[in-house]
DNA sequence: GGCGTTCTAGCACAACCGTGCTGCCAAGAT
DNA sequence: ATCTTGGCAGCACGGTTGTGCTAGAACGCC
């Protein structure tokens, strides 16, 4: 049985799921179509529906491809002595202070401004919250060296919540402005986790 | 000089920018042209046309009332005795508890997710944004009764991150379920604000 | 070399988009 | 009654969209 040529499949999406961001963080989100992306990757339309034969499937992939990126990024995070430091490492890759993380946190919210739209996209998003509100979980464990209860749920929501809305506010102030503030406020919040431990 | 039959035009504005966010809401920003909102608004494109010549127009008005809407809600807010729970209702206000809130923040993400392709709406976005920011300001100091200075300037952006966080993550569950909790956070970062005041 | 399969390239179609434009209607001032 | 003008209804045009479909090109295996 004859095994034709054949692509890097997975190295194909990637190139496409990467056209998509760029294309999402320079013309937002309504701007993405099979032929503009096709376009951006520098391939015809064709092929793109080779990859992805519908616009669902090439969007599902992209954000899917998106929240792998981000997972893998922070689980590379090196360790710290420091609990703080280390802590405030890992949820700084959550704000879109660099333009990698800028795109995921864009495509994210995208992806929630057009849920109604796109309903295969909510369960992504669902998975990407419940990783972060992991994380916070995780970090509140480390910082004040305790087990689980209603106080540290509490405070994993703030510090989820915090992070979500510095990262808000982050993006909607231009790429190159002052963001030193950002990683100040995180730092001071989380060193008062540890403070107020026991 | 003869004056033909008018309509209440600032009604007609409001009528068609309602239909916007009834759209967004429920089909998602991409749905919005100008024959979904002349069908939702129960008239046809060319008296949508009549009073919105184009579809900018229309986006950016339906933005502004939203801002407008908003503010007006939070002014009306009765004042109380309890700083803490004066505050506490302005800042709710500022979280999507209820339909109209969960529609303008919708809008207002909305809003973020299409900037680069609408970037009249912007500055609309930017004027909202600092508002928020100057209600936090106002709470902080009305807490803490201190002027504003380094560390009132932190604990207001805090404030600020922390709500609009919140609202994100109450806007990404279902608009029935349990939200409690996001009220009780917020008191209680409030208190701490007192608390925290010598 | 020939075959078979994957990939590429592109046409075609129906639907939808924003917007320019033209009549028609109704109502109030004269 | 007539005239003037704001509002209503809708057609038309050029463009874009997602997707079905077909024909050819490129390549690994026999």
């Amino acid at each position: 049985m004859p095994v034709p040529r054949t692509i890097d499949r997975d190295a194909r999406k990637a190139q496409l799921a990467s056209a998509v961001w760029r294309i999402i963080v320079e013309r937002g989100i309504g701007a993405v179509s099979v032929r503009s992306v096709a376009d951006e990757a520098g391939v015809v339309v064709g092929s793109l529906r080779h990859v992805f034969p519908t616009r669902a499937e090439l969007l599902e992939f992209s954000a899917r491809l998106m929240v792998e990126r981000a997972t893998a990024r922070i689980l590379a995070t090196p360790r710290s002595d420091d609990p703080v430091e280390f802590a405030c490492a890992i949820m700084r890759h959550l704000l879109p202070l660099e333009p990698d993380s800028r795109a995921e946190f864009e495509v994210n919210l995208a992806l929630i401004a057009e849920s109604p739209a796109l309903p295969s996209l909510v369960e992504i998003r669902d998975y990407a919250t419940r990783e972060v509100e992991e994380l916070c979980h995780q970090a509140v464990e480390l910082l004040t060296a305790r087990p689980r209860d209603d106080t540290s749920l509490a405070a994993a929501r703030h510090l989820h919540a915090l992070v979500d809305g510095l990262a808000l506010h982050l993006l909607t102030q231009p790429a190159d402005a002052d963001s030193t503030w950002a990683t100040a406020l995180l730092r001071a919040e989380l060193a008062s986790l540890t403070a107020r431990s026991p």
